[in-house]
DNA sequence: CGAGTGATTGACTGCGTTCAACCGACGTGG
DNA sequence: CCACGTCGGTTGAACGCAGTCAATCACTCG
């Protein structure tokens, strides 16, 4: 939402370390965040130590917003993957504004059905299909986030794309070069391009 | 929400059988849809022709209607598991109630929210684990939506649990029966309680 | 230069899948 | 009543692919 407003409401600025979190998975929820410039990823870490990206929040973006809604705790964690600069806005004044402006409380339906729109589509590549599947389904994803339609250079590097895909980097690699030689997509100088 | 205003606002009711679909994947999202009774599960069939259950749907829920809000193709299918009685509204007067009624608006906020939480869990559980953890997180997604604590009757042929944890029927048989002897559950009569 | 990070390769292993066959319960129709 | 078909559940054997482990390379930065 308009940052405007949210300065208005008391919501303060945060500046990030690469690195640093946000909140933690068993947390509560009692702030409302928005990125203002840099980037978070909320994800998970399992028994063995295995990291599973959920998903990857830009400029402009608000992350979590979500599990304000609902009585429990945060189903996973935050972490900025750049320096950034975080608005934070307690739980409260956050459903102030959604009661103070109506327009907004609609904008937030939609962030939400986008949400799930993405998870259900993450859902379904990821969960039954090969390795080429997912990591096509996921630079696919990439493509349509940077809003382009020719090749781009993805922003990631093999260990990411492994945590988001939930494969070793090792078979991201593998199958990347087997990609490539299928000509699905290029690598030059350890760049990929899709 | 209340069915009396689904009906004042022009819903129909349809009576469906099993093995019905509401909508296919790809289709626009056009219709509200609840349940008076029954149940809908949401899906995905991969190329190979895995199924993957998305979610299960049962009396009193609505299903789909986030994709109401954003502009994009189904991305799941729906298709009755027991013969239902379902609401069916047009997008139009959907979002006419929202405009009329506030606290509705909130609790499809609240409504979106919860799908969410429950996506993000169930990716964190299924992607990177291993068979028994994902089909014991499906058992306890079972015990929570019961709203039972104690040891329950679990509603699902082995097939089922298969399409949810993205398993195939042979490993949760083979898995059950480890988690049997471990006494992480009971299998009496080859019913499952957990 | 040395340390650190990411990318890469090779060899091996093991686990979930695949395929095929069979069982047990149930319902239906002659 | 029995024969038969169907459906869910079960078991065994073999396979193959992604995971695992370990070593090495490429590049950057202090």
């Amino acid at each position: 939402m308009d940052s405007n407003i949210l300065l208005t409401w008391g919501a303060i600025t945060k500046k990030i370390e690469k690195g640093e979190f946000l909140f933690h998975e068993g947390d509560d929820a009692r702030y409302y965040y928005q990125i203002e410039t840099g980037s978070v990823k909320l994800f998970n870490v399992n028994d063995e130590g295995k990291e599973f990206t959920q998903e990857t929040f830009y400029s402009g973006e608000c992350f979590g917003e979500a599990f304000l809604f609902i009585n429990e705790k945060y189903p996973v964690s935050a972490i900025s993957t750049h320096q950034s600069v975080i608005y934070k806005l307690s739980k409260d004044r956050f459903f102030q504004i959604l009661n103070e402006y109506r327009n907004i409380e609609r904008d937030f339906l939609c962030i939400l059905a986008k949400r799930i729109y993405s998870k259900t589509i993450t859902a379904s590549e990821v969960i039954n299909n090969s390795p080429e599947h997912r990591i096509l389904a996921f630079l696919d994803h990439c493509r349509k986030i940077a809003n382009a339609s020719g090749c781009i250079l993805i922003p990631y590097t093999r260990q990411e794309i492994a945590n988001h895909t939930g494969l070793r980097v090792e078979t991201v690699i593998r199958t990347l070069s087997v990609l490539s030689a299928k000509k699905k997509l290029s690598i030059k100088d350890r760049k990929l391009y899709y």
